[in-house]
DNA sequence: CGTCATTTTGCAACCGGTTGCAAAATGATC
DNA sequence: GATCATTTTGCAACCGGTTGCAAAATGACG
């Protein structure tokens, strides 16, 4: 079916390594014989074969992109930025859905048989140890949107979670709210740890203030909504800082349906900052986690790694920072 | 880095061409003969390159996945039954991200390098000329999502957009409205014009009522915002279809900040039922799109063709049904 | 135990490329 | 035009597998 380098060779009346030559950049050919062979070569209608020659050079350009984040709108942003990022710099994401698996260690086995360059796992739930699993199996790895500590072996790139934890209470003490509360995500995500972590280090410097928790059973509007809606039955705090955006805008509509009103009786802080907090109709005061920048920077870091494989493992941590829309009331 | 066939075979002490006869399932192995291998095998850790094999079977079980809809939601639906379905089939994801692409013939070529074994095309509104550019190449293609009649030589999977338009218009008239109007998607999108034909179409059939049309940027959010904050201004129709539901979403928080009344003042009825068309804070009036088993039936399609390169294309048409919510006034 | 049909195994060529090395071609210099 | 340094080219081996074919092993049977 395909046109092959043999063929284009027999055409312009050259060698094979002479086609060869000149389809890889960095080597020898005259001006003539580019020219005689690039003329055989669109005739023909050749284009090399990436993975025949993927058997020689070792590189295939192919990075798997391990996710599990696939009913999170804020997945989709992420999805695109990587999949630009990848393709600008010639590289391709073969993307694994890890929703319903298992066994991790099938993809591992997997993405080895197609020989990946690298691996990014993007996925703020799914355990450090996957990353891990792929370092082991000698494949360049960056965990995105993991946890930076529990894993240093491998690179990370995110946000410090405990910090943002932090930064959520803070936020709240500031407007002067005398019972808060911390509505997380899934309990074993290390994000929802982290930021339950960092919440309640601040919250207990100010005993004063009333300090609940809970947690959701997913990131998801369902969820959020869920819980926030059980929450209402009994004496709710007067603001809340819920797991991430989507369980916020899950937890506003249940307020909402408790004849509630949003920030004067409850108020909600977010995290992500994804499209959709922004929208007139939500417009969630959240903390912006600059998603852009920890994209382009796994892509360079895996870029680099494809160079140097052994490169000693770095965390990359971005800070967060506190958009102010309407669902939290102004501070005092 | 990686065991290769070689290793395992001297490990076990056989031929190379015994190693890969137990590797591949259907190939005559005596069970003695297996057992050595794949005891040789597991102490080097060995797993077959997955590449090297698609060389001489001319198989490599990569499916193209191509979409430009990366900031509609229900696109993160589509990839997460995508990308579970295709791997339940022992094949993979290749994404490719079309957004700000300029030239489609890049990566027909790209994906021909890669070898992929087919391509899927998912989106509402890339031209057909792209699957058609696929099916040109000699690579199996399905257009998921794309209009039936408009490229007869590929295989469409998808529904009937212009009679989704009628069935909008329809409902819009037995709830008794005197002024609808359809505030459509991109124009240059086939799914826009299809659906734009059959409400108009139906409409014509109803001189009495009456009908007015525009279109939004895109298809999303700000987009039908903007235009419904446009319409809003100078005698608006008292419902509108909306080319999708994000375009809907975006026109319902028009209509909130103009201080109008959804259904009262202003009804909507959009088109897909994504997810978040259910949320309750949202509650819209929606045409369902059965993506599901649009998606299921655009990878059988693709594994039947990878059988039969040459199957004689056909168009799979799903049928709609307008899912009840709180956008549209109830009928008379 | 010999004969013959049936499996199982190994050899060697091949898939579509790349690359080190030596031979051939080019060009500069006298 | 001969000499030598520098490019350019082709040969052949290799990347990690698969597979048709013939030889070797196995098993059934007399």
């Amino acid at each position: 079916m395909a046109v092959t380098l043999k063929e284009v060779a027999e055409r312009a009346g050259v060698s094979r390594s002479a086609v060869s030559r000149t389809f890889t950049d960095g080597a020898s050919v005259s001006d003539k014989m580019r020219r005689k062979v690039e003329k055989a070569a669109r005739e023909l209608g050749y284009s090399p074969n990436a993975l025949a020659s993927s058997l020689t050079t070792g590189r295939t350009k192919l990075i798997g992109l391990v996710s599990n984040n696939f009913h999170n709108p804020i997945f989709l942003e992420v999805f695109d930025l990587f999949t630009r990022g990848l393709q600008d710099r010639g590289l391709r994401p073969l993307l694994v859905n890890l929703t319903d698996e298992t066994d991790p260690e099938h993809s591992v086995r997997m993405l080895r048989q197609y020989s990946v360059d690298g691996v990014v796992v993007a996925s703020s739930t799914l355990p450090p140890g996957l990353a891990k699993a792929f370092r082991d199996a000698g494949v360049p790895v960056v965990h995105s949107f993991g946890r930076s500590s529990s894993a240093p072996q491998v690179h990370v790139v995110g946000i410090d979670n405990v910090e943002c934890g932090r930064m959520a209470a803070r936020t709240l003490i500031a407007r002067g709210y005398s019972h808060v509360g911390f509505m997380g995500g899934p309990e074993d995500a290390t994000s929802t740890q982290d930021r339950h972590a960092g919440f309640m280090s601040e919250m207990t410097k100010h005993p004063n203030i009333q300090t609940t928790h809970s947690f959701a059973e997913a990131y998801s509007f369902e969820a959020g909504r869920k819980e926030m809606l059980r929450l209402v039955k009994s004496n709710p705090a007067q603001a809340y800082f819920c797991g991430d955006d989507v369980l916020s805008i899950g937890a506003l509509s249940a307020i909402k349906d408790s004849n509630l009103q949003v920030p004067d009786d409850i108020g909600i802080i977010g995290l992500n900052d994804m499209e959709m907090a922004r929208w007139e109709n939500i417009n969630l005061t959240t903390i912006h986690q600059p998603i852009r920048q920890i994209v382009t920077s796994s892509i360079e870091l895996m870029v680099a790694m494809l160079d140097e494989p052994d490169r000693y493992p770095e965390a990359r941590i971005f800070p967060c920072s506190v958009v102010e829309r309407d669902t939290l009331r102004p501070a005092p």
